[in-house]
DNA sequence: TTTCAATGGTTACGAATGCAACAAATATGG
DNA sequence: CCATATTTGTTGCATTCGTAACCATTGAAA
């Protein structure tokens, strides 16, 4: 029989968040890595550079709270694909700026309605007053992260 | 520049989801990695044990969203530990019936009120209204998971 | 300058992960 | 019954991951 004075799985916070985090996560992968053969750090570093355009290696860990190990080995893969260029920055050679390649964009192009339709999917069933109250509780969430940083 | 068509990330479910789970599980391991040892998987094995009582492996595993081999990974070092036993099932001799022992519910004992502590530090920033509004929203996409699955 | 610290990024290595194959036990269908 | 399928759990193997060590470059301090 449990503990009287137990921790109600359900009801913790960390582990709500892994379980929704890991449903979505596992399921959206399958678009990205069935279709392009991609793996999630390849993906994000994709998205972040067909977002915002040139960036460093460090901005884009820092942007999609990646290890830099992880963009390290995602930027070799991407640039092997001839999806994305490194230009060495004449003002700091140990920076290069990294940047989608026009294959890379196509294939970016490719993802984003993609991406968008699966969002759709999930918020279909929703009602309007569910999305804004969906919307309102991660945004107090993310809330909390960035007061514990800050 | 980025694509003008580009996916907006921060506004990207699937996205703000990991960096919420990422940021809260990274920064809770570090009470039961540090002070225990444990791992995510021996922790979610003992927590649901905890809570539960008596369970097989793949109860756990559905119940924790563990693929088999982290279960079955977590049984063998919380059973080399001494955190918990395995009793044959007579009527079924593939099950095992797994429980915590003395030691491992005392470890759970401890580990609770630190669980319980963290979720509050997280939440103690917030208003009552702002709290209610978060778990709405988790609520809220636990259905949307509950809803595909079903 | 010359030296030492800090930064950007890569790599080696051990640990963790997940898939697939497997064994053992039980359930099912002729 | 017997053959086959299914369930429960473990293990081998290749991949992925993160820590730490490292290299190269730049910045700061003496």
């Amino acid at each position: 029989m449990p503990a009287s004075d137990a921790l109600e799985l359900e009801n913790f916070l960390p582990y709500r968040l892994n379980r929704l985090a890991d449903a979505f996560s596992r399921d959206f992968s399958r678009i990205y890595k069935d279709r392009f053969g991609l793996t999630r750090p390849e993906w994000r570093l994709l998205a972040t550079l067909g977002q915002y355009g040139t960036m460093t290696a460090t901005a884009v860990g820092q942007h999609s709270s990646m290890h830099k190990t992880k963009v390290s080995r995602a930027v070799t893969e991407l640039e092997r694909r001839r999806w994305l260029s490194r230009a060495e920055n004449p003002l700091d050679r140990r920076i290069d700026n990294l940047t989608l390649t026009r294959a890379g964009l196509e294939a970016y192009r490719d993802l984003v309605p993609l991406a968008h339709g699966y969002e759709e999917s999930l918020l279909a069933s929703l009602s309007t007053a569910d999305r804004k109250r969906l919307l309102d509780g991660l945004a107090i969430l993310e809330g909390v992260v960035l007061r514990k940083r800050g």
